[in-house]
DNA sequence: GGATGTATACGGGCATACTTATATCCACAA
DNA sequence: TTGTGGATATAAGTATGCCCGTATACATCC
């Protein structure tokens, strides 16, 4: 697993980061020659930053209006946690009878981890692990793929999700269960539970994303 | 609807187009400087609209090597099926009821246009039109930016169903068979067809890749 | 006073030039 | 003869500069 291999890859790496822990906000313009001076390089590389972002669906680029972070009101991400259920849930029916004792020891460690870890800002990734190895044997990459651009899309909204010690509390029970399920071999079960996780962070994330007022429209 | 506003979109539609009608073949490298100079553009564009082109998945991109036509073999062909089986069915489940009988009546036109059209190039066009018509009402952008992506990664295999008179007649009858059901608002019935018919495809299309040695890997 | 036209500034698209990385080939040695 | 090392060529990555489109503000006309 090498590093980056050109600027454009450690400037997208270092902007999606950002942006996902906060640092840069939603609807904040992102040009070109400032971000350029920034990082010390030229604006080209800057450019095919932005190129990826935007196919990332993180940032928005207008034609000769420039690019901004891509902002998102409250049906959008409703929009990308039905997808979510979707497509994470016939990635574990995929998944569940392939899965590996290993693979599911993996995931559980990643469980323990989340509960010991103090840093706010790893939780999103280890989330993220923990989903990722339970549809690991589901056998169809672009289908891991289009789950993990979900979780990019998504990520600094489920990081405000996880700053919240409650939600964090339930979600950690329901990441048990649903490794439970999957270590019994209930695919039902495990999706149902999937299911369910899934929605009460959309509706946990929504209402916080309405009185935050976080939802202005560009 | 206002046409391409920057170089590097008409090229990527250029390119696209070019890879979808099979004129650029898979796995042919594609270099900016010969690009540029056969559309009398610099490299820049060029690079913009190989990006573009990557992220729709239609062209792989590796640092320092370049760019060539992403191949695909039968088993990515299949991945591709299966999604976009689990992502149509959604998409008409949700779209089903609130379907307007003026989108519908749309849907059946593109129909007779499939039948009546005898330049093969069109086919593809439309095909895709009549499918993204019936799930036009399903309410979530980007689960129709996903189906469209995935229509396009595909495009130039789809061409090689539809060439085939004894597909395209079994095509048609499962499309007014689908056209029904949805006029009938019968959801179920209409999924089931569209899985039938996805699968169909699914399959026609891997035993014609792998007679046809279609399947080389890069 | 409101609307329409015009000037100016800002910023992104595109072109040109330079740098760096990878691959290929040939020479030389084992 | 084969393998390894280095030189060279090719093509992508990166830097910089210019041009043009869009926006904002101010002026002018209705």
């Amino acid at each position: 697993m090498q590093g980056p291999r050109t600027v454009a890859e450690q400037v997208a790496n270092v902007l999606r980061e950002a942006i996902a822990n906060g640092t840069i906000k939603a609807g904040t313009p992102l040009r070109q020659d400032e971000l350029a001076e920034q990082f010390g390089f030229s604006r080209m590389p800057i450019r095919d930053a932005l190129r990826q972002l935007e196919a990332e669906g993180i940032v928005s680029i207008h034609p000769t209006k420039g690019a901004q972070v891509a902002r998102m009101d409250s049906a959008e991400i409703s929009e990308i946690y039905a997808l979510r259920e979707l497509l994470e849930s016939e990635a574990l029916r995929l998944s569940v009878p392939g899965l590996a004792g290993a693979k599911l020891d993996e995931a559980e460690q990643v469980l323990d981890q989340i509960d010991a870890e103090r840093n706010v800002g790893r939780w999103g990734a280890l989330n993220r692990a923990f989903h990722l190895a339970l549809y690991d044997a589901c056998g169809n990459h672009r289908l891991l793929g289009l789950i993990e651009a979900h979780h990019n899309a998504a990520d600094r909204y489920v990081r405000i999700l996880l700053s919240n010690l409650d939600y964090r509390n339930r979600s950690q029970t329901e990441h048990r269960d649903l490794l439970a399920a999957c270590r019994r071999r209930d695919g039902d079960k495990a999706i149902s539970i999937l299911r369910q996780h899934l929605r009460e962070g959309s509706e946990t994330l929504v209402s916080a994303i309405r009185e935050d007022g976080l939802s202005r429209k560009s």
